[in-house]
DNA sequence: AAGATCCTCAACCGCCTTAGT
DNA sequence: GACTAAGGCGGTTGAGGATCT
């Protein structure tokens, strides 16, 4: 039984053929795509809108990238990955010229087996207890956490309004939920609240962090930022503010695992633009689902000089990114 | 050489969301 | 608000090629 889109016709399935390729390409070509369920009788093709659609959006779109996945790839999709989780399309969007189905696949077929060699949970992409680990190769655990975290698109606002120059693959990089103003209902953040993160960065400030209360640290100075991190490894998840009227912590509503009554009070602030309100829901049940409870670990970043921080466009979530020179893990000290 | 098994990936299925009425 | 059509997405399937025995 076919979808209802297509029921009403007999359509044709399977595999396409290089013939019906042509049509599709010379339609598309002639009269765009705006009505998929229109595509079919346009092209003189027995096929149903949606099939058309992934056969051109998985195969036939000119600016897709053909090959095998890079490693740089392959780095960017493990660190979205854990971000995000299984969402393909979102993931996609940061590799141009990839599609969901191709992450998805990749994923599946490639990464999901390297992560479990090394012993991590692909859903978690933590360290699973030794007794559900199967490692083949000792020398190899933990090999991805050893490089630095990957590179993202930047916003390119911030790009041109920056001189920032082409990104050096090899730097390293940190993703980060970018902050939220307290008190506002503006998010994202301007740019200049995001150049307040990027100066407060710049002051040589040593960072701490205890996420597992998320109290204000007598460390912190009244316009402290304090990078909170998630349950993965090395990706951090967002930033608390110090809310001295009400003395406590605004959370940014990022990354971070959330118990139901955070959920409920996110459900009652301002839905993040390009997010829709199930969507940012998602995002902390996903978070609720992924780790059970509070897995924040104690972090600590000797030197912020080097430091920078951007932002990268995702329609989900645009995350900021922080990014050094350093050799992130020679840098940092992780105390779980 | 041949059958069995594994692996990849294109395509489909079913569900959800959105837009239009 | 209810209904419907269409688009979009993640999970899954299965054909066919590669590898193993």
């Amino acid at each position: 039984m076919g979808h209802h889109c297509c029921s009403k016709q007999k359509v044709k399935r399977g595999l396409w053929s290089p013939e019906e390729d042509e049509k599709l390409v010379k339609c598309i070509n002639t009269h765009g795509h705006s009505c998929w369920s229109a595509v079919p009788k346009l092209a003189g093709l027995q096929r149903c809108g949606k099939s058309c659609r992934l056969r051109w959006i998985n195969y036939l779109r000119p600016d897709l990238k053909r090959g095998s996945f890079s490693a740089q790839e392959e780095r960017i999709i493990i660190d979205v990955h854990r971000i995000l989780g299984n969402r393909w399309a979102q993931i996609a969007k940061h590799l141009p010229g990839r599609t969901d189905n191709e992450v998805k696949n990749f994923w599946n077929s490639c990464i999901k087996k390297k992560l479990l060699a090394q012993g991590l949970d692909p859903k978690t992409h933590n360290l699973m207890p030794p007794s559900q680990q199967n490692i083949k190769n000792a020398c190899n655990v933990n090999q991805f956490y050893q490089q630095p975290p990957s590179v993202f698109s930047m916003n390119s606002q911030f790009r041109s309004d920056n001189n920032v120059t082409p990104m050096d693959i090899n730097q390293s990089f940190i993703t980060l939920a970018p902050p939220h103003p307290p008190n506002t209902n503006i998010y994202p953040p301007s740019l200049d609240q995001a150049m307040s993160t990027f100066n407060y960065q710049n002051q040589n400030h040593v960072w701490t962090t205890n996420a597992q209360n998320s109290e204000p640290s007598s460390d912190f100075t009244r316009q402290s930022l304090i990078p909170i991190s998630s349950s993965s490894m090395i990706g951090s998840s967002g930033f608390d503010f110090p809310d001295h009227e009400n003395n406590n912590m605004w959370d940014d509503g990022g990354m971070e695992a959330l118990v139901s009554p955070r959920q409920e009070e996110m459900k009652q602030t301002p839905v993040p633009q390009g997010l829709t309100q199930q969507e940012k829901v998602c995002e902390v049940q996903l978070e609720e689902e992924r780790d059970g409870h509070h897995q924040d670990m104690d972090t600590s970043f000797s030197d912020c000089s080097n430091f920078d921080l951007e932002f990268m466009e995702s329609p989900l979530m645009p995350c900021g990114l922080m990014y050094s020179n350093m050799n992130s893990m020679d840098q940092l000290a992780w105390d779980a």
